[in-house]
DNA sequence: TCAATCAGGACCGCTGTGGTCCGATTGCTT
DNA sequence: AAGCAATCGGACCACAGCGGTCCTGATTGA
């Protein structure tokens, strides 16, 4: 159904959460300010730092930090590091199409692979940030989920 | 990995088959032109009339026939009636979140999602068309594999 | 030395895709 | 008009991949 996955939805959200402060931040302490399940917290930073999107500090009172602004990280980058290169079908340039030239659709979906990865490389995560209602980007109020959501139904 | 369905690809070979002639084709001999399964065949061939996107006609001497030129048919129209709706995620617009405005994701994917289908509606499969090489574009050679892998080895 | 934290892997339940089948419907034929 | 054959339409099942969890080992500061 043309959905990427919910780990690359997580992935934004403790980027995002990231952001918000600095100096490092431990998996767990993510987790309980973005209400996502720790140990899956946890995967997903593990991605992003192999990906080299976070930074990473082990040992006691170790953690993570953003290796660069929200504003130079693109979607596309987000994508790549949970999901994968960004690929529509086995059948784009580079992936290994099991019958390869005598595959007829062969190249047929290059240049709609190619619109979709400009759209995503043109979005940064601060763009999305701003997509967010007021009531979520406040770090207090994201804390009292009642009040936030009465908040949210204001607006 | 952000791919699309198998299916979707067969959706759009099939279409540009039934583009290449006029008249009704049955789905066998669809089938029987692009080397894809029959019963899968006959199975995207329902789902694009469901959607409209194709015609059909039952009884005996029957078969499928385009609704519209391949200029007509955007790519997001495909997908849309193979993979369902262009959704990312579960939060964006209309789309119901099990937790609604609790959700602080709520809406973050939305410029995200509007870029892509901008994208996916400015492709048609006319477009798509031109992109696969020559040599699988003529029927006569699609009717013989060996002659056109060499005739495509050779571009 | 110990506690805290990251790193990496192995391990299941489940959704959804891919693929196949059989019944319902239509039009030809006699 | 009635039977028949060809074709569409919808239900059905096996398998892969994802989402999610846990465990063990390595590293660092107190």
């Amino acid at each position: 159904m043309f959905k990427l996955s919910k780990l690359t939805d997580y992935a934004v959200v403790v980027l995002v959460r990231l952001a918000r402060q600095d100096g490092v931040q431990t998996s767990p302490g993510i987790a309980a300010a973005t209400f996502i399940p720790e140990p899956t917290v946890a995967k997903v930073l593990k991605a992003l730092a192999g990906k080299g999107l976070v930074l990473s500090q082990r040992g006691a009172h170790g953690g993570y930090r953003l290796a660069r602004p929200l504003t130079a990280i693109p979607v596309a980058d987000v994508i790549a590091a949970i999901d994968g290169p960004i690929a529509l079908t086995a059948c784009v340039e580079g992936g290994s199409c099991e019958s390869e030239r005598l595959c007829p659709m062969h190249g047929r979906w290059d240049p709609v692979n190619e619109a979709i990865e400009a759209a995503l490389h043109s979005i940064t995560l601060a763009d999305m940030d701003l997509a967010i209602p007021r009531a979520f980007r406040d770090p207090e109020l994201a804390l009292h989920r009642e009040e936030a959501t009465a908040a949210a139904a204001r607006l």
